[in-house]
DNA sequence: CAAACTAGAATATGATCAAATTTATTTTTG
DNA sequence: CAAAAATAAATTTGATCATATTCTAGTTTG
């Protein structure tokens, strides 16, 4: 007898890494801000392997980067960095555009389209956070979609990248000055549009990093 | 003071990382082998935290994969992974190139054109692990003279899925079938011909992958 | 100014416990 | 009775922690 999916029981060294994940990806550790792991020990409760193995999983994806000795911070984007992320975003994010439509239900655009529409709503209310994760989870969901998981991976991997210096844009900027080219989107994906979805996103995606680059420059 | 070897202190946990990384990627672990935390730290005499980070480190890249339950294996590529693969190293590799060529010195192409004559002479060897070891430092040398520290991240982790493979085609095929067009390659960097470079790799990789694929369907 | 000291953080070990796989044993059933 | 199924014991492996050791950086002191 097979322990159905009753408890599946997930480890601490997962639940260390999904919340280091998230505190960066969604810029709540800002970028060049250390990590130590006897600080992160203490503030999530945890013991130390879990933390280490959480802070080795985030190195490797590039969320993390030792400082020469045994010093771990949250990466600060280089104009270079910058420009070899938008090169990477706007080749994979298309792609997967064209095939998450090739894939997606009319039930699939409905929850994006309320995805989207909650993205609005922080974007008015000036709710950063709120804009953050949502933007993300509309992404996120396409990537689902797409069923192309190396792809994702890629993709997964330069949010993380992405991420943290987004929030900084925003915490100087406001949300008010945010656009998107999502509606588009969506309009194509619906008409089976793949190659007009392909190319709304990629405009976002400039867009975002774009914003990124001016922000940094006066800074 | 210190007293032995003013070397530099590499972790252990770093040096499990490599070891394991390279018996992945030149496939001395093969696909769908599974491998074990208590297996390694026999294996390579390491205690478990190292071990296990290093596991983590990898996993984090794809190079291992979780089968449900706490079984970690080296993945088995699917078609459509190779398909992922091909779009992704043929976007990456040319452009990698591209930037490489601009930086190169002469010195630098006569490295590489070292590393190449290498390659050759695994290859009429039949020297299996020496052509995919010469392989993969022809094209690391690249990345590292393009300076592009997160294209050449990317570029990395894919290497890490579509390595393992590699060895397996060259074991059931042997060496003497393998072409590169690494010599074109390096004639038109020379004479600064980027695109023409980034051409003749690009054939490089879809070759590549295409042997992989190929390998596949008849096994 | 530099050598010695010190505090704190990172690294590494091995023990312990829990979960899962394998093997052995018993029970059921045709 | 033998083959298959179910159960139980044994073994392996993973997860976590407490602890010891090694480094690093900063401070003191001669």
């Amino acid at each position: 007898m097979k322990n159905e999916s009753s408890h599946l029981k997930v480890p601490a060294h997962e639940l260390v890494y999904q919340n280091l994940r998230e505190r960066i990806l969604f810029g709540e550790i800002a970028p060049g801000q250390a990590v130590t792991i006897k600080g992160l020990t203490k503030k999530l409760h945890a013991g130390m392997t879990p933390v280490r193995e959480a802070i080795r999983r985030l190195s490797a994806a590039g969320a993390l980067t030792f400082q020469g000795n045994r010093r771990v911070i949250v990466p600060v984007l280089s104009e270079q960095n910058l420009t070899e992320l938008n090169f990477l975003r706007e080749k994979l994010e298309p792609k997967l555009i064209m095939l998450a439509t090739k894939r997606a239900t009319p039930a699939d655009i409905e929850g994006l389209r309320g995805i989207d529409h909650e993205l609005d709503s922080a974007i008015t209310r000036g709710d950063i956070n709120a804009y953050l994760r949502q933007n993300y989870q509309f992404h996120k969901t396409l990537y689902k979609l797409a069923d192309a998981p190396i792809l994702e991976q890629i993709a997964d991997i330069l949010w993380l990248l992405y991420g943290p210096s987004l929030r900084v844009v925003c915490g100087r900027i406001g949300t008010l000055n945010l656009t998107d080219q999502h509606k588009e989107t969506l309009n194509a994906m619906s008409e089976g549009d793949g190659q007009r979805a392909a190319d709304a996103i990629r405009a976002d995606v400039t867009q975002g990093i774009d914003q990124i680059r001016h922000s940094m420059l006066n800074s």
